[in-house]
DNA sequence: TATTATTGGTAATACGATTTACCAAATCTA
DNA sequence: TAGATTTGGTAAATCGTATTACCAATAATA
């Protein structure tokens, strides 16, 4: 409603001064006419036209973090550390979900293209993702990838995602465990791929390449997926999930089968969920960083460093939470 | 990167005939003039700067959204509403949450207070949230409350929360329960009031106010304030919780003191969990369309009738989901 | 043929904040 | 006292889009 300018005439000097203050801009402003225009600018409430600065400055203030599925609790945890980072740094997020929207022609890509964005934040790629990396590109903004190593000139943020998947196989080996089969992501992803690659060097000569099976990363779809695998492999007594969501599918499933776990069947996941504890069979699982993800992802765009490829790695261990979901074999025979 | 004067002195033509045709103003531009202008458009890819855009139209094209806690699978349902619906609608959305943020000095209410946010979402008042709706109404900026009464010029979205407390506690009632408690959200909010008149009229003379205890809308409160609730109620059979979080805690709680669910306290809650059937205990619950809320808060501020005051009350019935967690009384003596 | 519509387009302005260049007055130096 | 410097401030340009007002030509009408 109010605008510098009228700011300007109330207090009787010149719209500069008004901007001066407000950007606290000590230089050549007299104490008193300083104090006259805070006064002014106190009781009637102004705030600064945002779309006006952004046009001006170049910089919208806003970060835009696009994720696969906000409603997934483990993907949650990252949005959570970005928001706190964004707060720290005064940004604004801008909430992209890919499994919600996405045409390349929605308002987020629109602004992603049109310098509405100081940065996106990615975490894997679909077509509609792939759409925003290129309009980013064009415009020069940012990116950081999440876990995606993509050939494109952008940020990437590594998790320990082998060595938190060696750790989980480790653990079930640990327990005597010897027939494990794999509940793993979506092949091709980089974490997936990453988490495979510790996983098949901690089983060494015993990693049996049929033992995997590929799952998004939802409870139903880790239930079929883990029916599949239980079918044709009736003899693990093992299961590494690359998901804890998954990993509750995998539990309906075994269920469903009449298999004890972790009496039948040990189950370990990658990520901690809020209510693992609280499940039938309370999960065992390995935890990751992923606050920190987001944390550093924000991180990464305000840093005033000319940089536009970096890796971080983040080196946070991954952290074993020991519950019930996994226990030495029974013996048989 | 690319101008509208850009592209006009490229294709030879006024700035003014390359923004008709981008805005489809069909009149008055040769079919030959409009070919050579969107030929330009397309090899230069060309995206429009939305805060010049901004600027110009006093429209940003994004909502803001303020949840108390999106981590919360609850208030995640509404956020996911809200997308959908923000799609259908082109918004982009900001993200706020109670829980992380806001100093009223966040970016996020400089946004507000200087008209880069077209609509303001709000889903609970506390100190922050009370300073931007405080911005929102210098502004003029749409609000929009969720489940919140408040004597302010600003939409009202109400759930059917006295239906669905009642419909829970005619549920323990008709199993043969007759001393129930009552794990509340916190006093004073609009849906607590509500939801407790729903257990008030089902309780009728049987309510006993000392049986009803407040607690935030996570497991850990949840659990404490039923430890609180059993150890002066021993002799409670049924428990209502009006948050399914919460009665997550509650759970924990009765396992906690040796109580066995359902077989010594029955218990169901509001609002439904995607894990609610894979608990220990698979939680009996009342469903509300929180999706459907979310959807509806974005409608109305998109709404092209002027009203700035409107009531809108959710009429889509709760839906009882029966798991396992409430079944009748054991008869003792 | 003179006049009026219509077509196709341009020039200029506004949106609101910021910043650069500039200018008067006052103070200090020689 | 003349010149240099500092102090306190203003005017104007800029960011990029959208729109209003306007103006040539051409086509239609009387």
């Amino acid at each position: 409603m109010a605008t510098l300018a009228e700011i300007a005439k109330r207090a009787g000097v010149s719209p500069a001064v008004v901007s001066r203050v407000l950007n606290k801009d000590t230089l050549r402003i007299a104490k008193e006419t300083r104090e006259r225009v805070e006064a002014v600018l106190r009781d009637t409430n102004y705030a600064p036209n945002v779309a006006a600065q952004s046009l001006r400055s170049a910089k919208s203030g806003t970060i835009a973090v696009v994720l696969h599925d906000i409603a997934n609790p483990v993907y949650g945890e990252i949005l959570r550390g970005a928001q706190e980072e964004a707060e720290r740094e005064n940004k604004a997020i801008l909430l992209g979900d890919a499994a919600v929207g996405g045409t390349s022609g929605s308002r987020l890509a629109q602004m992603i293209g049109g310098g509405g964005v100081d940065g996106l934040i990615l975490q894997a790629s679909g077509t509609w993702t792939d759409a925003l990396i290129v309009q980013a590109a064009l415009q020069e903004v940012p990116v950081v990838l999440l876990q995606t190593r993509l050939d494109i000139e952008a940020h990437l943020i590594l998790l320990p995602d082998a060595e938190a998947a060696a750790m989980a196989t480790a653990h079930l080996k640990g327990l005597g465990h010897r027939r494990i089969g794999c509940l793993a992501t979506e092949p091709g992803l980089t974490f997936t791929e990453d988490r495979m690659q510790g996983w098949r060097q901690e089983m060494g000569g015993d990693a049996d390449e049929v033992c995997v099976i590929y799952s998004g990363p939802t409870a139903p779809e880790g239930e079929v997926a883990t029916h599949d695998l239980l079918t044709h492999h009736p003899d693990l007594t093992g299961l590494v999930c690359f998901n804890a969501v998954a990993a509750v599918g995998a539990l309906r499933a075994a269920r469903a089968m009449g298999r004890n776990v972790p009496g039948d069947l040990s189950v370990i996941a990658i990520h901690d969920l809020k209510f693992a504890g609280d499940l039938r069979v309370p999960l065992t699982v390995v935890r990751m960083p992923l606050a920190e993800m987001g944390r550093v992802s924000i991180g990464m765009i305000c840093a005033p460093n000319g940089a536009r490829a970096t890796i971080h790695r983040i080196t946070t261990p991954p952290e074993l939470v020991i519950r019930e979901s996994a226990t030495p074999p029974v013996r048989s025979g």
